[in-house]
RNA sequence: CGCGGGGUGGAGCAGUUGGCAGCUCGUCGGGCUCAUAACCCGAAGGUCGUAAGUUCGAGUCUUACCCCCGCAACCA
């Protein structure tokens, strides 16, 4: 019955530090993998540091050091970044590792081998003072349409992409002498082959994927798949696996997205698992993959095309988890315009549920959405303060109290408990994050208006055991509530699990089994208010 | 005609196959005192971007138009 769920996190590129957009994205994988653990299901969550690639080379050159040198750099603060974030990877790796290089190396052979990887050769700009081919972004030459310098990927200011002929006689990009052309040999992968696979595979998937990835995925295929090459002329990078090839460089794309695999088949060695219960057909499987809108077309189309090329049975990717972009105070993130903050500065100095919470509740499921210090503060201090901690509070730290003690539980919250895992599963698995949130909140929101309509403070005086009902039923809710906001604020519920002593949580209703003894209890509020 | 997303009470958003316009925050008034002045109740506030059309009936369908935001960059 249980099913093996792999969830996939983009690998996050090793060149600059992540902003609140990047986990603004991320955090739906951890989401649905701490709900999918929580529903006894096998779970596979991995990511990993992208190290490799052109804009990174050219980075180091300009600063005059190694590549491995500011991958290095950027893999140790993502990985100090997600620790704090609480995000529940198996595997943080990254592109570099031995492990990886290898077996993406068997992964190319094979697609090479079945024919899917063929050799070109074409005529490509030369740099014979640099002594190497030059990548269409390494050649400087004048726009032929608006005559500004540019480079030969696309124009800076009137956004022309020149074509090959127009290349020809540019400049290299770092030494300025003009470049020429020689016959460069390389590889593509034959897209157009797995057309139609992909196109049926779509068809019956995409009704779970968000609208983004399918009316992109379905551009692409309507336009009709292209050839990629997927050989780069330079030095940083996985080797190419082919006799011919050694000067040769892996395109960053295919290394990156089969980390998912090779994260996988490490943690299933070290586990004694078998790797292939999550990434072939007929074992019960479920594949996400979480991610940006820009990454959408490398994750349905080329991911599943390298999957495809395999000819190994492979289950492909099922469910697209793309998001639109955060905004901050209405504008992009941008490092040179000093706008917004780097994911690192926002943990500093906001509590780390609170901000996990504001970013699924604000999240930019359908559309770009906006980030601001302001909204930020409103959702810690009016909506998970002044409803969830007070809830809490004023039940755990009623005046006097000292046990909860067993009593009835009202029949009616029971019945709203358990629809409510029910609908918040219902929705997290559609990938409705925000309004998942939103149910769990209504949750909230009943148990105040209940604990309101039964005056517990008169009770207390009045009727012991009505009173002893009333703040058993709101143990209960509070014990069901440390369940459901497991996958977004893991930290909150681990607290409220300590206060009431509750086993590992479960995506079941939950309820007390014995009293509780609150006297020898430090109960600390949830959450502080900001000012 | 480059492509895409969007315009709903002060702010942020929901509105599935057309059938009395909803939610959260904020504001105002009231209640309560268990709780981090938190909680509860009530109220005000919208001609659903504009115009025309289809229909017994349109935020929801059709057409035209207006406006905003991405699609280039260190950036998802």
């Amino acid at each position: 019955m249980n099913k093996n769920i792999l969830v996939g996190n983009a690998w996050p590129y090793a060149n600059s530090s992540l902003h609140l957009g990047h986990i603004a994205g991320l955090i739906s994988g951890d989401i649905l993998a701490r709900y999918h653990r929580l529903n006894g299901d096998r779970v596979m969550f991995v990511s990993g540091s992208d190290c490799h690639g052109t804009p990174i080379t050219e980075r180091a050159r300009k600063e005059g050091k190694t590549p491995k040198e500011i991958a290095d750099y950027y893999d140790k603060e993502f990985r100090g970044l997600f620790e704090k974030l609480n995000f529940s990877y198996d595997l943080y790796s990254n592109t570099d590792t031995d492990y990886h290089k290898e077996k993406v190396k068997e992964l190319f052979k094979k697609l090479y081998d079945n024919g899917y990887i063929y050799e070109k050769i074409e005529p490509q700009c030369y740099c014979e003072k640099c002594n190497k081919f030059l990548a269409d972004r390494e050649v400087v030459l004048k726009c032929p349409e608006c005559g500004e310098e540019t480079k030969g990927d696309q124009c800076d200011s009137c956004l022309h992409v020149p074509t090959q002929e127009e290349l020809i006689g540019g400049n290299c990009i770092v030494c300025g002498s003009k470049t020429v052309q020689r016959d460069n040999k390389i590889l593509y992968l034959k897209l157009p082959e797995f057309q139609k696979e992909i196109e049926e595979h779509t068809k019956e998937v995409e009704y779970a994927w968000r609208i983004n990835a399918r009316n992109e995925t379905e551009k692409y295929l309507k336009q009709g798949l292209v050839e990629r090459a997927v050989t780069r002329d330079i030095t940083w990078g996985v080797e190419i696996p082919i006799s011919g090839y050694e000067d040769k460089r892996m395109y960053v794309w295919i290394d990156a997205v089969l980390g998912y695999l090779t994260d996988t088949m490490k943690v299933c060695e070290e586990r004694g698992w078998d790797w292939e219960d999550f990434w072939k057909e007929g074992r019960n499987n479920k594949i996400y993959m979480c991610h940006g809108k820009d990454n959408i077309v490398f994750h349905s189309i080329i991911l599943n095309a390298l999957l495809l090329g395999q000819k190994e049975n492979y289950h492909l990717v099922d469910t697209i988890v793309s998001t639109e972009y955060l905004n901050y105070n209405d504008q992009k993130f941008s490092k040179s315009k000093k706008i917004g903050i780097t994911a690192l500065e926002a943990i500093e100095i906001y509590p780390i549920d609170s901000l996990r919470f504001h970013l699924i509740n604000n999240g930019p499921e359908r559309k770009d959405t906006n980030f601001t210090p302001e909204d930020f503060i409103a959702t810690h201090n009016s909506e998970l303060l002044n409803k969830f901690g007070n809830l809490v509070n004023r039940t755990l730290k009623f005046k006097n109290l000292e046990k909860i003690k067993l009593a009835t539980m009202d029949s009616e919250i029971k019945d709203l408990i358990e629809i409510t895992y029910k609908e918040v599963g219902g929705l997290i698995e559609k990938l409705e994050f925000r309004e998942a949130t939103n149910k769990i909140m209504n949750l909230v929101e009943v148990a105040n208006k209940y604990y309101d309509s039964k005056e517990p403070w008169k009770q207390v005086k009045e009727d012991e055991q009505e009173f002893n009902n009333t703040i058993f039923t709101c143990s209960n809710i509070i014990a069901n509530l440390s369940n459901l906001f497991e996958p977004i604020m893991p930290e909150t519920t681990k607290k409220i699990r300590e206060y009431l002593e509750l086993k590992e949580p479960s995506w079941q209703p939950t309820y007390l089994e014995k009293e509780i003894d609150l006297t020898t209890k430090d109960i600390q509020a949830l959450f502080e208010r900001i000012k």
